[in-house]
RNA sequence: CGGGACGUAGCGCAGUCCGGUUAGCGCACCUGCUUUGGGAGCAGGAGGUCCCCGGUUCGAAUCCGGGCGUCCCGACCA
C-alpha cells in the first residue's frame, strides 16, 4: 500500500479503483461492498503519512525521498524536473568540490553554445548513430498567431540548417579546437564546461534519467596518445576520489565493453556504484577518444619533427545523476541521509521553550553555540522560527538528512547540556555544552567515515564471484548486486546474458580491485578462455 | 504504436450509475486563542472556467458526440 506524504504534491499516487472497476471485480450485485471498500481505501490513503519503505516499493521510496526532502519537483514539461533549493544546494556542493579538483589538475572552465549545427553531429559516424535517436531539434525562429487564439511556429521563419540542442558537446568543441590548434605548442588544451544537455528520453526518474540534466563535461586535446590516455585515467581517479571521499560512496573502476562504450570513443572508463536495491549505477565516465573527433573535424597539429598529426582527445563527465546516487547509497526509510562533506546544512539547532522568558534564555544559548560552530567552519542553521513546533522540526530535518541535530531546552540551559541526535544511526545523547564544537567537528568526520564503511560493507556483502551460469543467475537474485564472472570477450555472449538475465557487464574492472580473483578462467556460457573476471549487474 | 483507467480547490479524493438547494470531505493555506522535549488542539475564514468545445433538457459536474491531457500495462529505450 502506498500512502501519500504530507504537503502538496503534483505526483499522482496510485488511484483508488473506480466503482466500475470494483463492480467488475466483485460482481454487479455488490454495490454496498464496493462503497465500503472504496471508503476504507480512501481513509488509508489520507490518514497515514509516511515515506514508502524500501522493502515495500523501492522506486516509490526513492520518489518519496526526493519529494519529502524537497530536492526536486516534476515540471509541466514532461520528462523534465525542477531542482529545488535543497537539491540544487547539494549539486552546488558537488560542483564546488569537483571544480576545485579540476583546477588542481590544470583545467580551465569555458562555455560553448547550447545549439549544435545538425551537420556537426553527422561528422563522426558512431557518434551520430549513438545520439541521433534522442535529439531535440530547433527549426524555427519565430511564433505567430495560429488564428485560434494560440501560437504556432511561423512557417516563414524556418531557419536554414536545423540546430540540435546539445546532447553532449564533442562536435561543437572539436570544430572549435580545429581552429585553435596548429602547433604542438598549442597543446594540451584542458577545458571543462558546466552546462545543461538534452537527451530525449522516454522515461523519467528524478535525477537519474530526465530529458534535460546538468553536468560538467571536460574536453581535452593532446599531442600524444599516451598523454591522452593518462588524462583519461587521471580524471577517472578524480571521480573516484570525489565519489569516495565526498559522497562516501565506494565505486568500482574499470573499462566498458564495446557495446557499452560512448559513441565515438576508443575506450570508455567508468566508476560504478551499487545502490541499496542491488542495482548498479554508472556514476561517472571518462573517455579516451583517440583521434576520432580530430579526424572528423580535421584537427591537426605540427609536431616537433615538422610532421602533421591528428590531435588526441579525451572527454569526461558527471551529472546531476550523482544526486540520485547519493540518495540511493545512504538514505533510509525515515528520509534522506547526507554525508557531512556535501550536506548543505551539517548541524541544525532546534530551540525548545514554553514561555517568553525561557525563549530568551534558550535562544541566547542557542545563538552562542551557533556562532561557535560557524566560527569553526561548520555549516550550522538555527531554526528559531515559531511557525512550527519542535516535534515537527525534528521530523523535517530528519527527512532532509541533516547529519546532526542539536535540541536545546530549559533543562539543557540549566544543566549546561544539549541533546545531540545523529541522523546516520538515529542515536540521541545528552552532551555537555563545554567542548561541543570539538565534539561535533570530530563527529562529522566519524559520520562521513561511517557512511562510507557502511556502504562498502553493503557492497562487499553483495559482490559474488561465480563460475557457473546457474550460480550466476542465482547470485543475481540473491544476494544481488555485483557478480564477478568470466566472459569470453564477445558481444554475442554479452547480449545473450543480457537477454536471459537482464544483467549487463558494468565494466571490466582494473585488476587491483580483484584481489585473489584475478586468475584467468573460462566463460560462463561458452567455456571459451577468459583473461579475467568482469563485473555483471542489473543496472539503472 | 496496442490495451485499460482517469480528468471536480495547491495536493489526495467523494459526488457522476439514477440530471434538480449555495458542489462537498481530508491535508495544506489565512486569522485568533490555548500550546511547544518527536509531525498540536479548538474556533473562525479564504480558495472552484467541475479538462475543453458542442448537443439534449425548464435545468448538466452528472446524459450524448467530438477533442485535449494524464497515468498504468505491454512495445520501444537504457
Amino acid at each position: 500500500m502506498r500512502l501519500p506524504s504530507r504537503g502538496p504534491r503534483t505526483l499522482k499516487k496510485p488511484q483508488i479503483p473506480s466503482r466500475v472497476a470494483l463492480l467488475d471485480a466483485l460482481g454487479r450485485k455488490e454495490v454496498s461492498r464496493v462503497h465500503a471498500v472504496r471508503e476504507i481505501l480512501h481513509l488509508l490513503y489520507t490518514m497515514a503519512d509516511a515515506i514508502t519503505t524500501r522493502a515495500d516499493d523501492y522506486s516509490q521510496w526513492y520518489i518519496d525521498i526526493v519529494r519529502g526532502a524537497k530536492l526536486a519537483d516534476y515540471s509541466p514539461v514532461r520528462g523534465c524536473m525542477i531542482i529545488r533549493p535543497n537539491g540544487y544546494a547539494l549539486w552546488e556542493n558537488m560542483k564546488a568540490a569537483l571544480d576545485g579538483m579540476f583546477k588542481e589538475t590544470g583545467h580551465e572552465n569555458a562555455y560553448f553554445p547550447l545549439f549544435v549545427p545538425q551537420s556537426f553531429l553527422a561528422r563522426e559516424a558512431e557518434h551520430v548513430e549513438g545520439f541521433a535517436k534522442e535529439c531535440a531539434v530547433v527549426t524555427h525562429s519565430r511564433l505567430i498567431d495560429d488564428g485560434e487564439g494560440g501560437l504556432k511556429p511561423d512557417p516563414e521563419s524556418e531557419i536554414g540548417e536545423p540546430l540540435v540542442v546539445r546532447p553532449t558537446s564533442e562536435t561543437i568543441i572539436w570544430n572549435t579546437y580545429a581552429d585553435w590548434i596548429q602547433s604542438w605548442r598549442d597543446l594540451p588544451i584542458l577545458i571543462n564546461q558546466w552546462a545543461n544537455v538534452v537527451r530525449w528520453e522516454m522515461r523519467t526518474r528524478l535525477f537519474l534519467r530526465t530529458m534535460e540534466f546538468l553536468w560538467q563535461e571536460g574536453h581535452t586535446a593532446h599531442a600524444t596518445k599516451q598523454e591522452a590516455v593518462e588524462e583519461t585515467l587521471r580524471m577517472l581517479d578524480v571521480y573516484t576520489t570525489f565519489a569516495e571521499d565526498y559522497m562516501a560512496m565506494p565505486v568500482l573502476r574499470g573499462v566498458k565493453t564495446a557495446s557499452e562504450r560512448f559513441p565515438g570513443a576508443v575506450d570508455t572508463y567508468c566508476i560504478e556504484a551499487l545502490m541499496q536495491d542491488g542495482k548498479a549505477l554508472q556514476a561517472g565516465t571518462s573517455h579516451f577518444l583517440g583521434q576520432n573527433f580530430a579526424k572528423a573535424f580535421d584537427c591537426t597539429f605540427q609536431n616537433e619533427n615538422n610532421e602533421l598529426e591528428y590531435v588526441w582527445a579525451t572527454s569526461w563527465g558527471v551529472s546531476t545523476r550523482l544526486v540520485g546516487a547519493l540518495i540511493m547509497t545512504h538514505s533510509d526509510d525515515q528520509g534522506l541521509v547526507l554525508p557531512p562533506r556535501l550536506a548543505p546544512t551539517q548541524v541544525v539547532i532546534v530551540p525548545i521553550h514554553f514561555n517568553d522568558e525561557q525563549r530568551a534564555t534558550v535562544l541566547e544559548v542557542a545563538r552562542r553555540i551557533e556562532q561557535e560552530l560557524a566560527d569553526a567552519g561548520i555549516r550550522v542553521e538555527l531554526d528559531a522560527s515559531e511557525a512550527q513546533r519542535p516535534g515537527w522540526k525534528f521530523n523535517e530535518y530528519e527527512v532532509q538528512g541533516v547529519p546532526i541535530r542539536l535540541a536545546i531546552g530549559p533543562r539543557d540551559v540549566k544543566n549546561e547540556n544539549v541533546e545531540l541526535a545523529r541522523r546516520d544511526t538515529r542515536e540521541k545523547e545528552i552532551v555537555p555544552q563545554k567542548g561541543l564544537t570539538a565534539r561535533i567537528t570530530e563527529l562529522l568526520d566519524r559520520i562521513q567515515e561511517g557512511l562510507y564503511n557502511r556502504a562498502l560493507q553493503f557492497r562487499q556483502e553483495r559482490t559474488t564471484a561465480v563460475d557457473s551460469y546457474d550460480d550466476f543467475k542465482a547470485a543475481l537474485d540473491e544476494p544481488g548486486g555485483f557478480v564477478l564472472a568470466h566472459w569470453d570477450g564477445t558481444a554475442e555472449t554479452e547480449a545473450r546474458i543480457k537477454e536471459e538475465t537482464k544483467a549487463t557487464i558494468r565494466c571490466i574492472p582494473f585488476t587491483d580491485q580483484l584481489r585473489g580473483l584475478d586468475e584467468p578462467g573460462e566463460d560462463l556460457l561458452t567455456g571459451k578462455p577468459s583473461e579475467q573476471r568482469v563485473v555483471f549487474a542489473r543496472a539503472y
